[in-house]
DNA sequence: AACTCGGGGAT
DNA sequence: ATCCCAGAGTT
């Protein structure tokens, strides 16, 4: 089969030089895979030149506090990833000596890897034969080998997980694994790929049947729920207040300000009303200063509809919420929606 | 098997 | 607007 061939033939030819592709360290390995989950390159390559400078090493991760690893992660989304990083990193510390493994049968049983990222780390640091089937190489093999079953079906990863592996260079696993994703991004992609360009154009099932278009398949469509989010940006002299996000759900363990959420979009007055209301300015003297227009932050399954009061407390204020310094803000990790608007509205302001 | 988890860039 | 990204965990 010269499919494997061509792609490592055109992998030599043009690919990029990304930091991660230099060195078979399995601790930076796995932290570059981890990072590029659900993720392009070019929006993981910052994160990772920056964990990899404040945690050069697992025991320095390790060694780190769970909020210091959501802080830098903030911005990239998908946070359990930081979550799990930093579990497993003390994992590997305890249980393994601090020897970060790279054997398939060892990093399968880590919590946030799985079978992608296990075949991934353990090609390239071990030349383990263990085909990645990842976005690309769905798209990749799909097309080329004409496969219509879709991709997010239990029967259509089966049968591609099979192609992977029968493709699969086993001579060199890792070299082939790095080479059909790098085809996937750059030469094969989602929309108006260059066929002219490819050099397998002549043996691609796709182009010659015209389904370039259309592979792969996909059969579920996601839907997303409207959420209402009110927050409370309260001052204090030079405080304001946050909480953190203890519940399962979006941006677990990241923190923000005092959140009402509400079925709808409310009137003021109306949420004035709200028993939530009482419980945040509980015996206290207190004055909306601004109502910021509504921000529309977009995640995959929700549209969140963000409403940011400004409260002026007069007086004495006592509450349950965690007090910080204003010019301490920046220290928390919150999500990006909470991110922009501290830039916005706080961090220029006070300084 | 279906659902949930982010944010950004390309089209 | 819609799709997709070097997927994984939970229900």
């Amino acid at each position: 089969m010269h499919f494997s061939k061509e792609i490592i033939n055109w992998y030599h030819l043009n690919k990029r030089d990304l930091p991660w592709r230099n060195t078979r360290n399995p601790y930076k390995i796995w932290l570059s895979e981890i990072i590029l989950q659900q993720t392009k390159v070019i929006q993981g390559l910052s994160y990772y030149l920056k964990f990899i400078k404040h945690f050069p090493t697992v025991q320095d991760l390790a060694q780190a506090k769970e909020g210091a690893v959501l802080k830098l992660w903030q911005g990239l989304g998908y946070y359990s990833r930081a979550r799990n990083l930093h579990y497993s990193a003390i994992q590997i510390v305890s249980e393994f000596d601090g020897k970060f493994p790279a054997d398939y049968a060892t990093l399968i049983k880590l919590k946030g890897v799985g079978d992608y990222t296990a075949s991934a780390v353990s090609s390239f640091c071990l030349n383990e034969a263990q085909p990645v089937v990842d976005g690309n190489v769905y798209r990749v093999l799909s097309r080329y080998f004409g496969v219509e079953n879709a991709i997010d079906s239990t029967l259509g990863k089966k049968k591609f997980k099979t192609l992977a592996n029968d493709v699969l260079d086993k001579k060199q696993p890792g070299l082939h694994n790095q080479a059909i994703m790098e085809f996937g991004a750059l030469q094969c992609v989602p929309k108006n790929p260059e066929c002219k360009k490819c050099p397998l154009v002549s043996s691609c099932s796709a182009y010659s049947n015209s389904t370039v278009t259309i592979l792969p398949h996909k059969q579920k469509k996601i839907k997303q729920r409207h959420r209402y989010f009110n927050y409370f940006v309260i001052r204090h002299g030079d405080d304001t207040y946050l909480e953190k996000r203890t519940n399962k759900g979006i941006w677990e363990n990241l923190f923000q300000f005092p959140l009402i959420e509400t079925a709808e979009k409310l009137a003021i007055d109306k949420l004035v009303r709200l028993p939530e209301w009482d419980a945040l300015f509980n015996n206290s003297t207190y004055k909306i200063d601004t109502v910021r227009k509504e921000i529309k932050h977009i995640l995959s399954h929700q549209i969140i509809h963000a409403r940011f009061f400004e409260i002026i407390i007069i007086g004495s204020f006592e509450s349950n919420y965690l007090k910080v310094l204003l010019d301490d803000i920046d220290k928390y990790p919150v999500p990006i929606l909470i991110g922009n608007y501290i830039e916005q509205h706080i961090s220029s302001v006070s300084v």
